[in-house]
DNA sequence: CTTCGATACCTAAACAGTTTATACATCATG
DNA sequence: CATGATGTATAAACTGTTTAGGTATCGAAG
């Protein structure tokens, strides 16, 4: 029945640019950061999580880097460059534009 | 170069629905109304719009009538039916839910 | 009288980013 | 020694968009 629709397309790199923009993290860390932050309204699933840090990382707006976790095992911590803070800024403006754009719709029609 | 990015994916059925809960309206006319009310900001193209009045029709959520148009011509008026009214209103609340969550990553990360 | 821009409909291929499903490995707990 | 949490990853299918075409009518301009 239905869809949950756990992510508003294409704002997922906007949502792990700012989370790694506080501080390195995983993947997996990421991933519940943002469940958590949201409490549990946004689910990130492992199969757009991965393939979106990819993406990322290929941009050049993320590096990786191998580090022990919390836990104590080996994690992929990601960082954001330099590029990746001018990309975030401009993904930031975009989402406000466009969702208060959206906004407009709903109350004025 | 890059994506001007002129809508949110998975908004366009709601803005549609939203649009004609006013008057009814034809595909066009839709289209502009976005447009215009969002201050060019929100674009709809025709390959974009077409697809969605059909996939709305079909599920039974807006009804098309052929009409005459504010310039003289025949157009597709597209009416909310009941279900349509039912469904808007969880389109709305879905994307409050969602565009909120967002916003908390935003600012609590 | 013909061309151009606006109005009005439509579709199809390509593309992007999801979901869903699957796989694998380690570690802690029961 | 099985199960659940942690952690990474990929592939097929699906959805909705962009991009690029196509048709037709009308009014205005040249």
């Amino acid at each position: 029945m239905g869809k949950p629709s756990d992510l508003i397309q294409g704002t997922l790199d906007l949502l792990i640019l700012k989370t790694i923009s506080v501080e390195p993290r995983h993947g997996w860390a990421i991933a519940k950061r943002i469940q958590q932050v949201t409490d549990e309204q946004l689910q990130v699933t492992q199969g757009a999580l991965y393939p979106a840090l990819h993406r990322l990382e290929q941009q050049g707006w993320i590096k990786a880097q191998w580090k022990e976790s919390e836990t104590g095992r080996e994690a992929k911590f990601y960082t954001l460059t330099r590029a990746g803070a001018v990309q975030l800024r401009k993904e930031l403006e975009q989402w406000e534009r466009l969702s208060n754009a959206v906004g407009l719709v709903i109350r004025l029609v």
